[in-house]
DNA sequence: CCTACCGATCGGTAGG
DNA sequence: CCTACCGATCGGTAGG
């Protein structure tokens, strides 16, 4: 069953045309790959999506995206990290811009609703697989790449951290911040589930519903 | 390669005791198939979990599922769907008990205190791997029995949204009762991710830290 | 990055 | 409910 006539190697010309050399061995096939993988693992979750999947959505074969990744869990790794680096930078460049466009200090609930829309920007916007990929995919991630993304989520938690606390020194949030933080991400976070950008809600209508839901005495 | 010889079908001896007859035919196993595949439907999910898993850890052999189920998706939908049935069946016990232990007629904060802490059991006790099987693994279940659970959800969440309707007409909730709904039930949902039994936070304190994050004017 | 594979595993079935 | 399978698919690799 092995052993069958192979016909000889022949040089026959390819059915794709040559691509030219700036679409070529930019880095960007990785790229390329890095999309289709969080799309899909986000359409589909990671253990139901094949890298034979991910290599048809580049126009690959089979065995190529493991010339780019050493194997599928690097690819959910380097998925979950760029998602993280970058909604790490789109948080901090929302509050720089927030701060500089104030006429005086923010509030803390000016701060959080900053960071809330901030957020549904990183969850729902366009472009926003690789976030949900990590939330919901992050059992399958390798203990190395884990640390790794657990230490960006941190950081990433920790702006919000001060914020809360002087939301609870105002008397506009009570009990444990701690507890609060985490069902206030859930809340968020959930979102992924039901969301649906074509319905009648906007991400900002979706932001001031969550601030009536968590702050007191917001006028 | 399929051809072999095949040693004559003697009868031996079973390795594992033979069951006595309350032990077998009562149906349990069926409800031990289902136990084992919420467990494993949660811990691993379901696309990763084979009907081989499920069947070990009943003591069966990977082809005897079949007899119980139809397929895979089959008891995927019946754990979800029993999920659903006691998950209801609990809420409506717990709101029963409540009025019933009253002085007077429930407050609506009260009322919502049993839901949120009613839900905390469905989604955290004990044999509580049905609800996040059917909350996180919900894309695989077939178009036919979506439609089952669906209305069984509808049913569940029907009970809470005149709940939040009188809180919002106390003031204690702001903005649409629609949005307030999905984003708490987020909130909740979610805590399946980080909620850990043997940690320092219990279900009841859980149930305030949400009180308080939700309703306003709480004395 | 493609070709041509491999071994392992999976859902499911026929027949008892 | 077990035995003994099957066809399909999967992650990954050697060699170019």
């Amino acid at each position: 069953m092995d052993a069958q006539a192979t016909p000889a190697p022949e040089r026959r010309s390819r059915g794709r045309p040559r691509k030219t050399a700036d679409e070529r061995d930019d880095g960007n096939r990785r790229q390329a790959l890095l999309r289709a993988a969080a799309r899909l693992f986000r359409q589909q979750g990671f253990a139901a999506t094949s890298t034979r999947d991910i290599a048809a959505a580049v126009g690959m074969r089979s065995g190529s995206p493991f010339y780019h990744f050493e194997n599928k869990e690097a690819l959910l790794a380097a998925v979950m990290e760029e998602g993280m680096q970058r909604a790490l930078r789109h948080q901090r460049e929302r509050m720089d811009a927030a701060v500089a466009a104030a006429p005086g200090p923010l509030s803390a609930s000016e701060c959080l609703r900053v960071l809330v829309r901030g957020h549904f920007d990183n969850l729902l916007g366009p472009e926003s697989d690789h976030i949900p990929v990590m939330l919901y995919e992050w059992r399958w991630l390798a203990p190395q790449p884990k640390r790794v993304v657990s230490e960006l989520m941190a950081e990433y938690e920790a702006v919000w951290v001060p914020v809360l606390q002087a939301l609870r020194r105002e008397g506009a949030l009570r009990g444990d911040t701690a507890l609060a933080r985490l069902l206030i991400f859930g809340a968020l976070n959930w979102t992924a589930q039901w969301y649906d950008p074509e319905g009648p809600t906007t991400l900002d209508g979706l932001t001031e519903a969550a601030l009536q839901l968590f702050v007191k005495d917001m006028e």
